[in-house]
DNA sequence: ACGCGGTCTTGACAGTCGTCAAGACTTTCT
DNA sequence: AGAAAGTCTTGACGACTGTCAAGACCGCGT
């Protein structure tokens, strides 16, 4: 009968939170009929979104280690205790599950600065800080921002990351653009840069550390720190002749 | 007998530009005797590295079209008149495929910008030149700058094209460096940055442009010839000071 | 205690991949 | 012309891929 819905989609209950992206049990029903087997669903909707999220954090690990282009749903599944078969139970096909990666990826990321720009209190602080933690997480999550890279390049080719990939560039912009504009703000001075154009140009001074970081060259992370206290400098000489 | 070395590794006088990358007639033998036979496998060689480098061109045009993890031997073939076993009659294997593409690419990428250096004959005509110059092999040459990104970005997965790829990189950033240093030349000042900071730098707006100019922004070249202008003043101001 | 719904495993499917052997075709040399 | 070497096609192989159906398992509510 509903076998079809019920292996191939979702399960019933869940099935909502599959294909409607947002969680379901926000959309509150009549509340007071119903509340036992309404708890119910909802324990049940958690611990399907729970394991969606830990499959999709094997699944980031994975194609971290082997880049988009070698990694199968078999590989992912052996970075978990579970089967392969899994897989297409809590995501339809392959590309919903990626989609979910790049999605749950975001989070972990684009905040990453912002507690430096909470703490610091003067530009001279923001812009050690900042240089440091950009060459501490060059280091130390080497793997994760290959990953990023790879997927954004994915979607120069497959038109269906893109829209997410954008996204979260957008973020990353405004990440950025939270330090480089608190530095004006304590340096008391304007940029003339862009958003967009200060994000770019951070970000492929990042990106060539790390090519030659996971190339061997372990000056890379210093090097970086080097530039971005460069270019942050140049900054601040350039609006105040 | 030697069916096997004849079928999967090379030709016989051929062979040894597959093995050994050089070109074998440069390593000149007895020139007085045989100079008939090896004019004849001068010309065979000749024509073994014709035919690899058009398979190779093929291959480069299947892989700005797909994407690196898109990309198989036949698909490959499929843009040729020929076959998909005549393939590994030219290269070992896909590697090796791949490898040749990637220094085949290095080619005609490297030398871009070398005629605006050589013909400009001021700051401000090389910086609108040059920033005119990104703009359009941006709108015009868009597939193939993908594939580069990609394969830079598999680099960082797969040791084998790292080499290949540091290499090129370093061509790139020279080519840059052979850009800018005229530049602050013609400008009367000398620049703080590094050669491969400044190539970071660029390269990081290009990829920015590139991503949003395949998403579809119309304006992507014209951002990117501004912020590069930007960029270039910025240069400029920073050692006049 | 029973049954049901949610969860997970197993095994298979159709397709594609890189690779390679066998042989047909083509060019070149004698 | 015949022989030999170079070139290319054909078809197959084993491995791997995403997908999915069938059923086993398990915990919960009744």
């Amino acid at each position: 009968m509903t076998d079809v819905d019920h292996v191939a989609v979702a399960p019933s209950a869940p099935s909502q939170a599959v294909s409607s992206q947002a969680t379901p049990y926000q959309t509150a029903p009549s509340q007071a009929v119903e509340t036992n087997r309404e708890r119910v669903s909802r324990r049940q909707v958690d611990k399907f979104a729970e394991r969606r999220a830990q499959l999709a954090d094997a699944a980031l690990q994975t194609l971290a280690e082997l880049g988009y282009a070698r990694t199968s749903l078999r590989e992912i599944a052996q970075n978990t205790e579970f089967s392969h078969g899994v897989l297409h139970y809590y995501f339809s096909d392959k590309e919903d599950l990626i989609t979910h990666c790049v999605r749950q990826y975001e989070a972990a990321c684009v905040t990453r600065y912002d507690e430096i720009v909470a703490s610091a209190s003067s530009a001279g602080e923001l812009k050690r800080e900042f240089s440091a933690a950009m060459a501490q997480t060059l280091r130390t999550d080497a793997q994760m921002h290959r990953l990023w890279y790879d997927l954004r390049n994915q979607s120069l080719f497959e038109e269906s990351f893109r829209a997410d990939v954008l996204e979260i560039d957008q973020h990353r912009e405004e990440m950025i653009w939270r330090v480089i504009s608190r530095y004006a703000s304590f340096g008391g001075f304007s940029i003339v840069l862009s958003p967009g154009a200060a994000y770019a140009i951070l970000d492929g001074l990042f990106q060539q550390a790390l090519l030659h970081h996971l190339a061997g060259d372990e000056d890379a992370a210093e090097v970086l720190r080097a530039n971005v206290v460069r270019v942050l400098d140049g900054l601040e000489v350039r609006d105040s002749r």
